[in-house]
DNA sequence: GGCTCAATAGGTCGGACGCCCCAATTGGTA
DNA sequence: TACCAATTGGGGCGTCCGACCTATTGAGCC
């Protein structure tokens, strides 16, 4: 029996083509593909494949913050484009049983699909560094690209020392209550917890001044 | 009858040094100086000057730190190396009536502290912009300077992402109790009031990684 | 031998924060 | 037209956080 999966990836081209790629393999199968977070919790709701394909960086939902939300599903991978330590230490939180580069090459990517379905850990340091090292690329940040206007304004003013409710109600002329909603939104896009991680992202991602 | 004032700052030169040409001026007396922010409120629980002037960058405890426990105390000017616009905020808010820079030319110091002691403020924001844009200097920071090596590994690890109690206590071994004691004592040296300030500043004083 | 200070730990308490639910409006798009 | 996303706002709730207090230990210093 062939390996089910599902993809995730706000990229259309890599999308599709890897939806192709992957399924001209004999024992794989792709029964489903999401555009980002939001869309992939959707399908998982009537699919139930034997591996996620994810990648961290989608609009309104991030993969990392779709996994947070879907503990206890079919093991997952984690693709991306910034093959950080942070990221991976991330992915491993959120429940990812492997972790890849998206430059890594086809037959690593099948080798690991294979490898997850099989119950396997794909998040072995050791390999994971050997992996990496072979196909580090540039990094260079689009992780900004879920948040919305606003929400990106919130977090310059967060990133700048206004952490306070009420003072980043004030400056944005709106309720406490709106900050907190674009704040729970910027968490679940984000995949982080609260401010003080809001504004290491803020920076990280060049959200500031 | 002359100004009285106190002077606040950690490098005896300049303490010293002002103190001296200060007090030479037929109208300004300094009765008292400390040279850290604790020394401060010390100083005035015994001495009522009509100003006090206060650097920000102190050890132990950082002169907007002192005066925002010293709320409603005397009349202040705070002098800062680095005239950047949040210092100023922040000086503001903590209730300073001036804000000059210390290469500022002593006529301007003792103007303004003439004008704080008749009551006006020297906070005017054409003002200040016009002192400070004659006076720039190059901003090197001395802000860590503070904070003790444990302080400093706690905020490490909030710039990196560790933002919990609990987590921060695991990694560094300690309980969460004295996580919360190490962060009280950040909040007051930096003069800030919670974690995501603490990851700004952590970040703009370059701690982390 | 006192003195200060850093580092450790505990307690209490009020308010802030994060998380869940829901809803109305607007504007763009399929 | 009908849907969807973004922005705005609300209520409730449990937990965490920050403020203020005391206290012990060990290092370093005059």
């Amino acid at each position: 029996m062939a390996i089910r999966i599902v993809i995730a990836d706000d990229h259309t081209m890599l999308r599709e083509g890897l939806s192709q790629a992957l399924d001209s393999l004999p024992d794989i199968k792709v029964i489903a593909t999401a555009a980002d977070g939001r869309e992939l919790i959707e399908v998982l709701d009537s699919a139930t494949p034997d591996v996620i394909l994810v990648d961290i960086e989608m609009p309104r939902l991030s993969g990392i913050g779709a996994l947070r939300k879907l503990e206890g599903a079919p093991p997952s991978i984690v693709v991306t484009m910034h093959a950080e330590d942070e990221q991976r230490r991330k992915a491993a939180a959120a429940g990812a049983s492997g972790f890849l580069s998206k430059s890594a090459p086809l037959p690593d990517l099948a080798a690991a699909i294979r490898a997850v379905a099989a119950g396997e850990e794909v998040l072995d340091e050791a390999t994971i560094r050997d992996v990496l090292d072979r196909h580090r690329q540039p990094i260079l940040d689009e992780g900004a690209a879920a948040l919305t206007s606003r929400e990106r304004e919130l977090l310059r003013l967060l990133a700048s020392g206004v952490s306070g409710t009420e003072d980043l109600a004030d400056r944005l002329f709106i309720s406490q209550k709106t900050v907190k909603n674009h704040l729970a939104s910027i968490y679940e896009k984000l995949a982080i917890t609260d401010r003080a991680q809001a504004v290491v992202e803020a920076i990280r991602l060049g959200i500031h001044r």
